[in-house]
DNA sequence: TTGACGCCCATAAAAACCCATGTTATCCCA
DNA sequence: TGGGATAACATGGGTTTTTATGGGCGTCAA
């Protein structure tokens, strides 16, 4: 599965559309939908988003947990309930819902950060602020770099 | 199967309808219902929902119990003798029973919410609250959110 | 008869669709 | 290598289609 990399900024039209960076709209047009999932980040003030690809990693995520279990609920009030399917228009564009701009503070503008498996939409000041302090923070984190299997995330370390 | 995504609150009209929201219409007609498989929820006050999809995967999650167990006959109780099909009108409008409406508190807008492979129905203002708090709870719940193997939840069994 | 229900139609707002344009990046050829 | 031709992209705007919502009318049953 191709990677989202890189970041762009787009403007918001005064019907609310945004372009989705072309380099994107392919990766996940590859995959078979013609839209995003796309959800509000429960760590941030910021949008996580990602095709079809995306979708099925949660889906396979929250089908590790009893249908009616606690954790289930709220993962899925969480990951479900918040997040939606938009689809794009014939120029790639999509149009975010009220209730997502307000989580991010997005108005006029928005800053798509490839993420890998997944991207991010930002309003463009806040994500050049919390870049900034990333990229500083990464260092702390350099050790786990590495190859070979997967690791338990040292929690506390995100937001 | 796909799976139902976000939030959508409908109003309730003289005639106690309100419109399935498109996008879970086209999920349910898909399976070849022109209708909705919905229960009182056992645990909250608000209502389960689903296409013939979700009704499968109930009478395949209650065939594992024991025929007469007291498990397999309280959650049939549950999930069977409080269920109901919901026939959509039309213009893919559902009259909720009054029994339900009830257990819900829903009166004059019911809001809808998808949890992948079923979707709930809730008063609004109800939602609302519950939402908040699961959002915040999500983040307690987020190392879970990794591939593998299925787990047992962390509950202590509350709430 | 009265009220619940199914079926049909009307309408305003929102979403999807289609076409146009300026700008930037890419390509090609001399 | 320079520069013009070409393609891709972000953006703008008009038009059509969906969707949510309102209401009318006939049927059936209590």
């Amino acid at each position: 599965m191709e990677s989202f990399r890189g970041r762009f900024t787009n403007k918001i039209d005064a019907k609310g559309r945004v372009s989705v960076p072309a380099k994107f709209r392919t990766i996940v047009t590859a995959q078979g939908l013609n839209g995003l999932i796309c959800s509000p980040s429960f760590k941030g003030e910021y949008l996580d988003a990602g095709g079809p690809a995306y979708g099925a990693m949660l889906d396979q995520m929250i089908s590790r947990l009893g249908m009616f279990s606690d954790a289930h609920d709220k993962l899925a009030a969480a990951l479900y309930g918040e997040s939606q399917d938009i689809s794009m228009d014939g120029e790639g564009r999509i149009v975010l819902p009220e209730d997502m701009r307000a989580h991010a503070n997005i108005t006029t503008e928005a800053t798509f950060v490839g993420m890998g498996a997944r991207f991010q939409i930002w309003n463009p000041q806040a994500h050049e602020a919390y870049r900034k302090a990333s990229f500083v923070d990464a260092k702390d984190f350099a050790d786990l770099m590495q190859l070979g299997n997967p690791i338990v995330p040292p929690t506390g370390g995100g937001a």
